[in-house]
DNA sequence: GTGGTCTAGACCACA
DNA sequence: GTGGTCTAGACCACC
């Protein structure tokens, strides 16, 4: 795991752990490592994870308890509601983003079908 | 023109001139405004203006005569790719990202063509 | 009950079982329920109500005869004086942080009772 | 000025912050003291004096402008409203704590014109 | 053991 | 000069 590119650190750990909540790769209620588990693991500060977490925490998507540690949100629709919430929000900015080029949405519907045929 | 979202002014400048040399809004051989011109009409630091404009230098899509001012490449070439390597790179990231939320291309597809019919 | 808020949860359960001695639902001389009672009542660790009786009997509200458990303090004078104590020090902190925000004791004492229209 | 009690210090000086805004100490659009200023000020670590610009801006009550400093928000209804937030709050929890202990309002908004005389 | 806070000092991008 | 981020290491309260 590289931390290299232009983004704070916090940030980057802070997505993947919504991208996995997402995915259900980690599921409701689960324990997250303990900062210090996972600032080792991913060799950085403890401090950094902390951001990462209490960040998180704002948003109602983890919580802690006192002594115990940090876990994901126990209410399931949260979850859903964060995966569909990513990803209209990342369809929207790109959409955007194309039609500045000039691009129109059946254009893109078709690159994208396109693209598919070429990587695979 | 704002530019209270987080990225550096000077790039969010840089990307509208790609932007506007992308879709010909502004073409090959074109003068640029000043660096003071463009400065004070952007009201934003001159030092901002000059290193947007270092940095498209930087790329080749633009040059300055010295006494002059800045001009558009006159590379029409030049002009045409940018258009190409701005929107596959943008795809790409996307069904990058996407990818990670699990999402298939083919959900993608459909789904910009479906968005265009709510929001037409 | 919840104990989500920021205070300490050894804070919380003390501070509720003053407010049950300072309006005589608790009385003197009463009989405490057990630390693991009161643990597996309000799903806590029993450390933690440890703690809170601690403190009170660090107050002498409370004192623990070997054996028999924990029970309220006989001296009622203290528990009067624990209803005054409480309501003064509330009182007087409300007013200094009000009065911070530029309010005059007239102000609040008229505001107060506005209150209780709107909320009756 | 001590950060004696119990509350961490980021949160004392971002209280304090506020009074100033929702008293008018501090007036909309003035800047603030930079973070190194007054984290030599206040004797404390830049840090600490950044983490509460921080959640003031988190809250819309300032902004920062890359390399110029924080400022106060322009938006004067945000600090009105925030006067405004920050009364009804302390209201209505005085209120909640005092019914707890067997207050009525009538009590309460008498006993604070009383106690006025005995301090004044 | 857990997370929360704070300090000290450093580096960076930005204007 | 400004704020933003990160590291290192420390102390604390809590469970």
């Amino acid at each position: 795991m590289d931390f290299d590119n232009g983004l704070p650190i916090y940030i980057q750990i802070l997505n993947l752990l919504k991208i996995k909540m997402a995915t259900g790769e980690i599921k409701e209620g689960d324990k997250l490592p303990s900062v210090r588990d996972m600032a080792t693991e991913l060799k950085v500060n403890p401090n950094t994870i902390s951001r990462s977490y209490t960040e998180l925490e704002k948003e109602d998507l983890i919580y802690t308890q006192r002594g115990m540690g940090t876990f994901v949100t126990e209410d399931i629709e949260k979850l859903k509601a964060l995966k569909k919430k990513m990803a209209t929000k990342k369809i929207h900015k790109f959409i955007l983003e194309m039609k500045e080029l000039g691009f129109t949405k059946e254009e893109l519907s078709r690159d994208i079908l396109e693209l598919k045929m070429e990587e695979d």
